[in-house]
DNA sequence: TCTTCCATGTCAGGATTTTGACATAGGTGA
DNA sequence: TCACCTATGTCAAAATCCTGACATGGAAGA
């Protein structure tokens, strides 16, 4: 109460709207927002289109790598596979021999309506891209990654092996 | 148009999780994470914090602006409001002189509640900026806007010209 | 003045997501 | 073999959020 700053900011700003934080999520946001009404056009919603994108560059998923790969829970990423398995656009067999996870494929029509739909957010990412110069891209990235990777990033999807996660799971 | 071809992707890439968007999405996620862990032990949501942070800046905001400010819809901050008016952090007035937006603001019990969940969000702000090159931070903050504002943005808060603070105009 | 338009607050319904919990499958070390 | 641990899939309940809709208050223009 008598101290108004407990902590020292990160970096001096008054206005909350000028921290890291804040501005991350506002992009976020924005790229939320433009991703929604693309897809939408396509009967997509975001995390069914994030399924169907990885699924499409590593067939064979579980729910459970999904679910990581999507920054979901398991149980929000199983209703989504749900839906897309009613609506034929990915596979996934009852059982399995080894193990417990159920491997899920894109089906025919699923790759179909991916195609349609990645042009839509192509587009979008484009627009994203084309903000800012050009050089400046890589370092974004990084810069991004070591964020995420500070904040204990998430258990995540390593791209050579589905490997040892091994972190917190969210949930 | 819609060209036929599929449409370039903005920068190579075969893996989906070297887009910007994703790399994006994940480090938001990675952020909302920290938060939520480190608010539950001050009995807060994200909404709630990015509600009371704003009302302590900008004392007087509206249902409306806030939710602007917070990323959500008027319905959602709605419901944020009255959980914070029941808990007791912040004062609404039932009517109002002029116009419809009801101006909030923070009770001193909502002022040392934020304090103390500042000290846990600005923690996790620190480990962010930490985490790159003291050099970078300008720069990661212009390149979050551009691409924000390419994308249509959001409504937003307008930080400087319009409306000051205090007395913002018409509410 | 009157009409039109926009912004706001609110209600209702549904969709999405999360938390918590449980049972199963496989690996590890005693 | 057995106990222990981790990971996975799933169910149930609650919380959260959004879409759609409506009524009110104020401003701009005819």
């Amino acid at each position: 109460m008598e101290d108004r700053k407990p902590v020292a900011p990160p970096h001096p700003a008054e206005d909350i709207t000028e921290h890291v934080g804040y501005r991350l999520k506002r992009a976020a946001a924005a790229l939320r927002g433009a991703m929604d009404k693309a897809l939408r056009e396509h009967g997509l919603t975001v995390p069914q289109y994030a399924c169907l994108e990885l699924l499409d560059q590593r067939p064979g998923l579980s729910n459970a790598e999904l679910a990581r790969g999507a920054f979901v829970t398991r149980q929000s990423m199983n209703v989504v596979l749900r839906g897309l398995q009613e609506a034929g656009l990915i596979s996934r067999p009852a059982t399995t021999d080894h193990g417990r996870a159920l491997p899920a494929h894109l089906t025919a029509r699923g790759r179909e309506r991916l195609d349609a739909a990645r042009s839509a957010v192509y587009a979008i990412e484009r627009t994203m891209v084309d903000a800012l110069p050009q050089r400046r891209l890589a370092a974004l990235l990084t810069d991004l990654d070591r964020m995420a990777e500070a904040l204990g990033g998430w258990p995540g999807l390593s791209r050579g092996g589905a490997g040892c996660p091994a972190g917190r799971g969210p949930g």
